[in-house]
DNA sequence: CTGTTAGCGCGTTCAG
DNA sequence: CTGAACGCGCTAACAG
């Protein structure tokens, strides 16, 4: 049978109580018995019970990580998976394991249902918009952040910027953007960024709108070479997306990067291994995800932005 | 404040014993109490709550998915997080949540630690090797479940027979193979499938060992075109060596799969985008997760093999 | 600084 | 079939 606190405190010799306050390192206590609990402690080898601390805190045990997707296989999005075990990671030393579910676009009930669990310790969302902020059940309020769109995430303005001076830098002058769905709110910083570096620059703006997907890429590159045959670099805003461009390119006999400049954002690994070697920027997932699971625990700190560092290979 | 088990005794007029009979189904209880009992859950919108059951069952909280591998940044492996975040997914109802930690490939110490700890439900071993399974501690016996090598796996022997059988069926003679490190196990029945089929065919037997990397794969299929230049198929034992061996048959300039058919194995997202577009066959990893997450639960089974399909593409 | 006393919310004997 | 009482293991007010 393992040892418990009852074991370790009539072992040093003072009450649970005392032995409660010095493990757990709140409260006062005398050197003495201090060490006298400790060293009862060790020797019994004793490990705490984290359910019961919980329990006894009022505290959750889980750190739910709520994904607002209308495609029903979450788990096919790298981002998703990603995120979920950089969280599953950080969460291990503090006893706290993550669960992950889907919420419909209309995630009200489901919401109401995370609120109403007392295991659910903190709520990491993805995926929503402002109304489901602003429409947030109040128990979740102190103990809910956000990825993306106002809460923690990728800079991915000065990402997509840094690319485009780049492109500028080394002599392109008539670069087109394909970038993310309209309605979908990551959309903005990238596109906003691309225009006002064109317009300040007087270069002509020219932008084709994408979803993220390499399918989608290859149709947007052909229309931007269509469109603007005299095109000389086209950045997209995800790594997939210009994945599909390259084969595009490729395809139609355009070489890359010598009549046409390509770039690519969210550094996914395969970005590495294209022909030729896809330029791209940072997209440092890991970093948000625990970032927005220690915020939703307690830490203060909201909307904050993640630098994206941009990784030049031989498409730029 | 959020209605306990008492209040919904009250409210039924029956033992806090009674109610918990009845919500948790475990126990007798008469029809008449059973429904007064229901429907004063109802009433107070009754949510039980799951870090004092935990406690009381005895019970841990969370899974712990436990990967054993000589690199630090696990997180990086597509298949961490991919199998992290479909048990995170599949614990969700459960009330359950899912922890990662990475294991030293002597990790005799952490596994001691994981058992100790109370809160642990289960425990999914992943990058393990016989001895680990035979050292594991006492208390982990009855809920723990291994991933690959002798756990639940994926049929990678048939999944790569079924490939190198569609090559021969399409007139290749002279197929290489691409394999992984000989010491990792999960390389063993790839090879073992390739080289019984090669030799009951009558046909020569080529192998060069890999490391399921893409760099690795441009260097493999180098040798391998060298070695035996009248090569007519090259089959690589994951996708993404495969994106090596097109990139390396591309600069080479040999055509795919007119002079030189390629497959993979692992159906990753990207296989789809590649140019040509890989033949591989599939890696149900999130089943293969979940199956060995309700294993560890309680679940009985072990050792099972999930059948591996063929995507047939355009590069066999 | 310390020990006593209540809880945290639920499961589960064990007599009725 | 039911209810009272105890146990799960620990934290936190409250006097001392």
């Amino acid at each position: 049978m393992t040892a418990k606190l009852t074991d370790v405190a009539r072992r040093a010799g003072v009450s649970i109580a005392t032995a409660s306050r010095v493990l757990s390192g709140r409260g006062p206590a005398s050197p003495a018995s201090r060490d006298a609990v400790r060293r009862a402690a060790a020797d019994l080898g004793y490990v705490p019970h984290p359910v019961a601390q919980h329990l006894s805190r009022g505290e959750g045990t889980r750190i739910v990580f709520a994904f607002r997707d209308r495609r029903t296989d979450i788990l096919r999005d790298p981002f998703v998976s990603r995120a979920a075990a950089a969280m599953a990671s950080a969460a291990e030393p503090d006893g706290l394991g993550v669960s992950l579910r889907r919420l419909p676009l209309d995630a009200a009930g489901e919401l109401e249902s995370i609120a109403a669990d007392r295991s659910v310790a903190a709520v990491v969302l993805a995926g929503h918009d402002r109304a489901m902020l602003d429409r947030l059940p109040a128990r979740l309020r102190g103990r809910t952040a956000a990825i993306g769109a106002g809460g923690v995430d990728v800079d991915s303005g000065a990402g997509v910027g840094s690319l485009v001076r780049h492109l500028m830098a080394t002599g392109r002058r008539r670069i087109a953007l394909i970038g993310g769905p309209p309605w979908v709110a990551a959309s903005r910083a990238p596109l906003h960024a691309y225009t006002e570096l064109m317009r300040s620059a007087g270069l002509p703006v020219r932008v084709v709108p994408g979803d993220f997907t390499t399918v989608r890429g290859r149709a947007a590159a052909r229309i931007v070479m269509r469109r603007w045959p005299d095109t000389d670099a086209i950045a997209a805003v995800s790594d997939a997306t210009a994945l599909g461009v390259l084969q595009s390119l490729a395809a139609a006999g355009i070489p890359v990067p010598d009549d046409v400049a390509v770039t690519g954002f969210d550094d996914i690994p395969l970005a590495a291994a294209t022909n030729p070697a896809l330029s791209t920027a940072t997209h440092p997932v890991e970093l948000i995800a625990v970032a927005a699971a220690r915020a939703a625990l307690g830490a203060p700190e909201r909307g904050r932005l993640f630098p994206s560092r941009p990784i030049l290979r031989a498409t730029a």
